[in-house]
DNA sequence: CTTAGCACTCAGGAAGAGTGAGTGCTAATG
DNA sequence: CATTAGCACTCACTCTTCCTGAGTGCTAAG
């Protein structure tokens, strides 16, 4: 059933009300907004109606009503208002980002904690690889009498490396037959495919290196296996407690010991099959313990095959429309940078203006 | 001026109490330990006079004695009794460390969680590289037509790697000349002695590959610098909420906040001059914050001339004696395991026997 | 030196009263 | 017919008061 436009104002009044002030809405706040042209009588009736209708809730019968999570979610859905964010914040982001950083996942921590700072709520980020790896070329250099170092070259264009000692001394020409036999036999497999026949036949052929190479391939399969790890991280969780609906300290601990470790294992199944930012709202979650607790998260692209995924944790009351804004901007201008690594190009196509307040 | 052995008995049962119920001690509480021969006024006059030496204090008049800061103190270096791991604790330290692990410190990191968990504190990990690194040796390998990796071997074994895109073409003898005048003129250059001059003369004589030059030897620079940096991450903040000293939310946002400071900066050089591990009773703390809480931090050493720090955060009133204990196994196997990174070995001179308590 | 006894203090919980924001319903109004 | 004014009612919260009991310091006796 579609809801009247008067009734959408005024559920959109009480869903902005109770984010700034997290306390009960009445019907005699909502009169008082800017353009609520009506008395509190008939908004009262409205909200009674939105009520049965199972958009707001009444903790007890003398208070105010909330937001229930189908309120919520028609906010984020339909009726909240495009944030725009100021010049200061985009200036802020922006010089954030510029910096020059080398490890990617890093990278994204760092400007996970940016929106931490930003939002003022607790971030997680996370950064994984997708799809499987495989080698795609080997070298091996000689670097002393008896070490040697091996150098991959794996099919995302990423290098890895690792330094072998020798019991023995080895020999440039044993290296480099090595390494031919290597990169004939041993490249394009994935991990799971490489297996002990393959190794032995490996090295008979491999001459006198024939002692390296467990160990390079057993690197190899470390490497590939790691790099498919998620890496994740949370910040600013103690910003949790600034928030009203989180002073009851029992409350609070179930809430941070569950992100920490959703954030460890279930957060990259969540998005599985969403692209850009997804809001989830309270109830939505899985967990019980995060039954009040609203996710926005959003995903994007990285450069060599990586996806990066950062978000906000908060009381189902967070400011939806801010924090979305900002996220997907970080997401953006994550994305524009590692589109063109050595030369980071910022998104200037936003053209923020004043934001609206 | 020394206490007398029954004011030590004394002072270590309220400190021992008060650890367990995070309630001020009274007389008679003290009267009913097992081995307690005196009666509850006895006990209180040792108690008066302990608080005017400034190991005890009293919250009000009417209440028990809670250790000073002093007390605490006199506890650690002194007082406590050795606690010692019980063989569950060791095993599943050890379990947790066995698992081969490849980048140091994430490995520090790990490790770190698990002291977060064994204590049901949070903890802070940091692995920071000391005294500064060069370039030992410098390689060069044609990837593909117009790609590079250049692998830079570090004064300290540590191998680093980096995919050079190249606009034009390379050959193999162009690569072979550049890493020959590389290896002649840069090695063993701190950071901050790679001047433009340099630079300029290494392009002179680098023939067709000069246009290389400035990608490595900008590589070059940032790896040095990077890797003197600091890393540091802080886990299970939450426990703190569990803690009646932190009922209050705002004094436990306050001290989580410090902590991510804290952890952030300060801590390394508060380590600056230390070895082995150190507790930091509540007022020596730096911070105002975290005036009433304490820190108990262990350095230790980790392969490739790394230094790794793990600490628990907690009330003054934490189990000094258990948490100092774990943290210095941990410490410890730690250590040994980077000492022979290729065939874990961990520490059985504990002897771990059933557990005091 | 140690202990029993006693008067005194004071934090913290329980019970009760008052306050006011907010509601639903009804009747009047444009 | 939609809107509004008015009114009685509800109920979370706060403030105050009272009471209890754990703990103290001091004194005098063993």
């Amino acid at each position: 059933m579609e809801l009247s436009e008067r009734k959408k104002k005024v559920l959109r009044s009480v869903v902005d009300l109770y984010i700034r002030t997290a306390e009960p809405v009445g019907s005699k706040a909502v009169t008082e907004l800017p353009d609520m042209k009506y008395s509190s009588a008939t908004i009262r009736n409205e909200m009674a109606e939105l009520t049965t209708m199972g958009y707001l809730e009444q903790p007890h019968t003398s208070a105010g009503r909330i937001p229930s999570a189908a309120g919520y979610r028609l906010y984020v859905d339909e009726l909240m208002m495009d944030y725009r964010l100021s010049i200061d914040e985009t200036k802020s982001i922006n010089n954030a980002i510029e910096e020059k950083m080398q490890r990617v996942d890093k990278m994204v921590e760092k400007v996970a904690r940016l929106v931490s700072q930003a939002t003022d709520l607790p971030a997680i980020s996370a950064a994984s690889r997708c799809g499987s790896l495989t080698v795609k070329r080997y070298d091996l250099i000689l670097a002393a009498k008896s070490s040697v170092i091996a150098v991959l070259m794996l099919s995302n264009e990423q290098v890895v490396n690792k330094l072998i000692k020798l019991p023995l001394a080895a020999n440039e020409s044993d290296l480099k037959l090595l390494s031919a036999v290597l990169n004939a036999s041993m490249t394009d497999i994935p991990p799971e495919h490489i297996t002990p026949e393959q190794m032995e036949k490996v090295m008979r052929s491999a001459g006198n290196a024939a002692s390296l190479v467990p160990v390079i391939l057993d690197f190899v399969q470390e490497t590939l296996r790691q790099s498919e790890s998620t890496n994740v991280a949370v910040f600013g969780q103690a910003r949790l407690l600034g928030l009203p609906e989180y002073r009851d300290v029992d409350k609070a601990q179930r809430v941070m010991a569950s992100i920490d470790e959703e954030a460890l294992s279930n957060l990259p199944a969540v998005m599985e099959n969403t692209n850009g930012t997804k809001v989830i709202v309270g109830p939505e979650n899985v967990s019980e313990e995060l039954k009040d607790t609203s996710v926005v998260m959003t995903k994007f692209d990285i450069g060599d095959g990586m996806q990066g995924m950062i978000g906000v944790v908060g009381p189902t009351r967070m400011d939806y429309a801010k924090v979305t804004a900002r996220l997907s901007y970080f997401a953006e201008s994550l994305s524009k940078l590692f589109a063109k690594p050595e030369q980071p190009q910022l998104p200037e196509s936003a053209e923020p203006e004043e934001h609206k307040e």
